[in-house]
DNA sequence: CATCGACAATCAGAATCTTCATGGTGATCG
DNA sequence: CGATCACCATGAAGATTCTGATTGTCGATG
């Protein structure tokens, strides 16, 4: 298992990398956008940790460049909740976002799924999905209700995709917040009562697929 | 849940403990490391939450000395961002640290965070199980009794599942008030046999695997 | 070995307490 | 300035707990 960490600080490199190796993998780094491109052409990385803000050459645009000949499992380190950042990023079919600032274990737990999604299956797990007349696309980020667009907030969409990435998995609001809003979220439960109540009413009558958990959380049951 | 709190200042203490046990933890705590370090290795803590300045012994030499015996989650305190960095390498296996001054709610966002993480890899393990004609799928929290979908109470399934957990083990009233209502719960023990009536009832003929030992508790048998 | 006493477990239901969906409000951000 | 978001208050639906009565179990004893 090798992978390439990028980033212009060295310090964040350190890090990662020292976390990485002990975990088992093989680090290399990379200093920048053009450095990164050069290394994962060059070589099989089992996975890249790619920073968005780095001069010459930024993350996506290596992203772009590398997904040309590679389809490397990525992991984007972008600062946060940059919503541009997600749109693109889905585009280009990034694995998985990290902001900053991050808990290097947190991160190492999200390089073992992606690389364990990887060896899995090779399917792509942001291939459109169908309930009903409910259509998923997370990659296009699009969603259609008896084949009408649903014009959704961001968080909305956050939201709905993770808890269809993790359908039928009963899933505590403390976890939805963990993930969908960020560890350094700190802020009311209810918060997610909320916004489930407004994805249900942009679900129309799919909002039989959200079950609420008493005393629990939600749960996507397809 | 658990944690250990070690710090020689008593005033952070408590105001990480009262943080804490306002999050469900049961908090106990150290003075310095040699404390820790003892306390630490007789019981079996959730997370432990570490200063690094202590007289006697340092946060990092606690930590190395409970590794030795224990991979309880640690959280370091660090007074400064390099000292954590420059002055130890990450291979105590530190999960997260965090710099002082901190905001309670950060750290408790941090602890969460670790805590959940380990509880994901430990637990993920839950397929569902099947005794019988009854199904047990903890992850979905979805029991079917001969096929059809059992509705019950949150008490219910946390019982259910705690009992499915220690199968064949043998568990005092006082133990599952502790494990299944938690360590706060101050209420009477006949509580308990309520809800093992109600679980019955909703077992169907499956009940038959909730044992009751007499003058002990309960216990479910497979 | 039948009976009894003592204790343990079960049960039903009413009072109390929790939790959730909802609508509204003010803050925030582009 | 409009969209989005976090948070709060509220009431209704639902869950939990306790009480006290009842049933069950065990072992001692005559």
């Amino acid at each position: 298992m090798k992978i390439l960490i990028v980033d212009d600080e060295i310090n964040i490199r350190n890090v990662v990398k020292e976390y990485a190796e002990h975990e088992g993998f093989k680090a290399d780094e990379a200093g920048d956008g053009m450095e990164a491109v050069a290394m994962a052409k060059a070589q099989d990385y089992d996975l890249i940790i790619m920073d968005v803000m780095m001069p010459r050459l930024d993350g996506f645009s290596a992203c772009k460049e590398i997904r040309k000949t590679k389809d490397t499992p990525i992991i984007i380190l972008s600062a946060r909740d940059d919503e541009y950042d997600q749109q693109h990023g889905f585009d280009l079919g990034i694995d998985d976002y990290v902001t900053k600032p991050f808990s290097p274990p947190l991160l190492m737990a999200r390089v073992k799924a992606v690389v364990s999604r990887r060896n899995a299956s090779r399917t792509n797990v942001t291939e459109p999905m169908t309930f009903e007349g409910l259509e998923i696309n997370m990659s296009g980020r699009e969603v259609y209700v008896d084949g009408k667009r649903a014009n959704m907030t961001p968080k909305e969409y956050d939201l709905l995709f993770y808890l269809v990435k993790n359908r039928n998995i009963a899933l505590t609001r403390d976890k939805l917040l963990e993930e969908v809003w960020g560890y350094d979220f700190f802020g009311d439960d209810r918060t997610v009562d909320t916004h489930i109540k407004m994805l249900r009413n942009s679900l129309g009558e799919y909002r039989k697929f959200i079950v609420t958990l008493r005393g629990m959380g939600y749960k996507f049951e397809a």
